[in-house]
DNA sequence: TTGAAAGCGTTACCAA
DNA sequence: TTGGTAACGCTTTCAA
């Protein structure tokens, strides 16, 4: 492959004037412009962008760590931050299928190896600790879905406890008097956040969520068949259904009508996240939005900002983000 | 950030030494590797790839282009490639967000500028030239979803004309006997090879697919939904469906639903592609297998052997799939 | 407006 | 078993 050497030789000028026409350098003459540029186009020249990496000290890379592509709700976080990447002309270095610790760990290093100035980190294993050192070590690291006190004015997070409520609000308004509860059982934060939250707001309106109406299972779409089966085995009745997800939402959904109850007319539903899935299940899934994707440019801005040292604002406040309601067709009031 | 003459400094030792105990190389004493592996790990030392890759002449990183990662079915792609990246300490190099033959290009260049030395392209807006082209430059360069003859041994692609056809068997076996038949108003390759299988045998058993009830639209839930109203509008009867892909199946099924017809007791509906979507379905949908991961899996093997000049039994014959069928529960006997 | 040359952080060859 | 050093391809300062 051509190097710049090449270029400079045919061309018959020194590699300096490569550069400053390759870089749109001041001081160059039409003539030198053109013919460089003719003879880079004749030997298909493309720079290298180690090399340049190397001598500017940065990598016009933004890297991004996430469990699993194939989940839409992480597709879209990288989404978002692919968006302002492009803006800048930078390119995705994707690191996923992360389960532990020390697997999260070895994606970050690949990233700082490649001397990442900017970096988006979906982290659920790393310790606060670890997490805390890696700032240290790369001042455009930010934290997304996380929040750590001290680092807080580099995360950008969704608050859980704040969903549930809102979920238990949106039921409470339908008139629903009795409740159940499909959880995740990963106990990572999220889950029993929400779940908190929900059953808080509850109190807080006089009403009981019986233990017995709160199953776990795996957040996926079979998760939610089986937890629902529980829920009806046990006997109890209830009216409304909060879900940990979508995916497991629908699974609900779709047991429920197995059984002979109408959603929402018997029992309503209401998830979490609203990812795509959402608007295509039937009914159309009410649920909780996320802003998954706003919250990715947003964090891959601020990762921008950090790595420039343009911490003009010198901000200390984390960027919280609160999930609103998406009503749509599987809630509805409660006539019983 | 410490280089590795810091470390060999700090070691009283040369850089020789450090780069030999950090690529594990051959005649290094046991008391060197751990005074040089103690101060690594003191100064908190990261090697840099970009000065590696610049010396080695390789970038140990795997670039794949692909239109939206938002897209379930690319981010399958997507996923396919990472593993055997992964499998191969390489990592993933991203670009996306493609609607001109002129972004494919440029972000294919951008792959070329990093040294990438393996691509997964899915590329439907370049030109076969401009492919070939670029298939000279780079020699671990693979096409995916896509088959250009000059260059088939590095391509890995779905006959989609048999998907058509397998899918029209189906239907004929079910005893149907008047269809009707969704495609993508984008008139990429696809669409039409999949209608042109399907109506081809079609009329080979000596059924007719009327012109009136073939509809064009966006490939989405929406464009599903707005296709399947025209059919309905047109008077016309049908009894199977055959929908480009399995977003729009879903629309459709919606539509039909809405309009009093029961899937697939009136009404049998397949899908393409046998995206996670189609398991969420009410009712789960028949569709074909588009196997896009491990096409993905294949493709990324096949640049990585082609990188490695590995083309021990030097290849010349293209990596076709054929689809096969999914049976759920949107297809059924007719027995009218 | 141009060129020479130093230097970015590594690896790998050649000597010692 | 170790060290010195050229080289990788580029940018950037300094002089001319």
């Amino acid at each position: 492959m051509a190097t710049i050497k090449d270029v400079a030789r045919i061309a018959g000028v020194s590699v300096a004037s490569v550069s400053r026409v390759i870089n749109n350098g001041p001081k160059v003459s039409k003539k030198t412009i053109e013919n460089v540029n003719k003879v880079m186009a004749d030997l298909g020249y493309t720079p290298n962008a180690n090399a340049r990496a190397l001598v500017t000290q940065k990598s016009t890379t933004v890297g991004v760590v996430i469990p699993d592509l194939t989940d839409p709700f992480f597709a879209s976080l990288a989404h978002g931050v692919e968006q302002v990447a492009r803006q800048q002309n930078m390119q995705l270095l994707l690191s996923t299928g992360l389960v532990t610790a020390e697997s999260e760990q070895q994606a970050i290093n690949l990233l700082i190896e490649r001397r990442c100035d900017v970096m988006v980190i979906h982290s659920k294993k790393l310790s606060d600790d670890a997490l805390i050192a890696l700032t240290n070590k790369v001042s455009g690291l930010v934290l997304i879905d996380r929040y750590i006190e001290q680092v807080a004015h580099r995360c950008v997070w969704l608050d859980n406890l704040e969903g549930g409520k809102i979920a238990a609000r949106h039921l409470l308004t339908l008139k629903h008097q009795t409740f159940a509860c499909i959880s995740s059982k990963y106990q990572i934060d999220d889950p029993s956040l929400r779940l908190q939250g929900f059953q808080s707001e509850l109190n807080a309106a006089g009403f009981n969520l019986d233990q017995q109406l709160v199953e776990y299972g795996e957040p996926n779409l079979q998760g939610g068949e089986i937890t629902t089966q529980k829920l009806l085995a046990s006997g109890k009745k209830f009216s409304a259904l909060f879900v940990y997800n979508d995916a497991m939402a629908i699974g609900a959904i779709s047991t429920l009508e197995d059984n002979g109850y109408r959603v929402p007319t018997d029992i309503s539903v209401i998830g979490f996240d609203d990812v795509l899935l959402s608007r295509y299940s039937r009914p159309k899934l009410t649920t909780l939005n996320y802003p998954i994707e706003e919250m990715a440019i947003q964090a891959a801005n601020l990762a921008l900002d950090l790595a420039n040292k343009n911490d003009k604002n010198n901000n200390t406040k984390d960027f919280k983000y609160i999930p609103t309601l998406t009503k749509r067709e599987s809630t509805s009031i409660n006539d019983q």
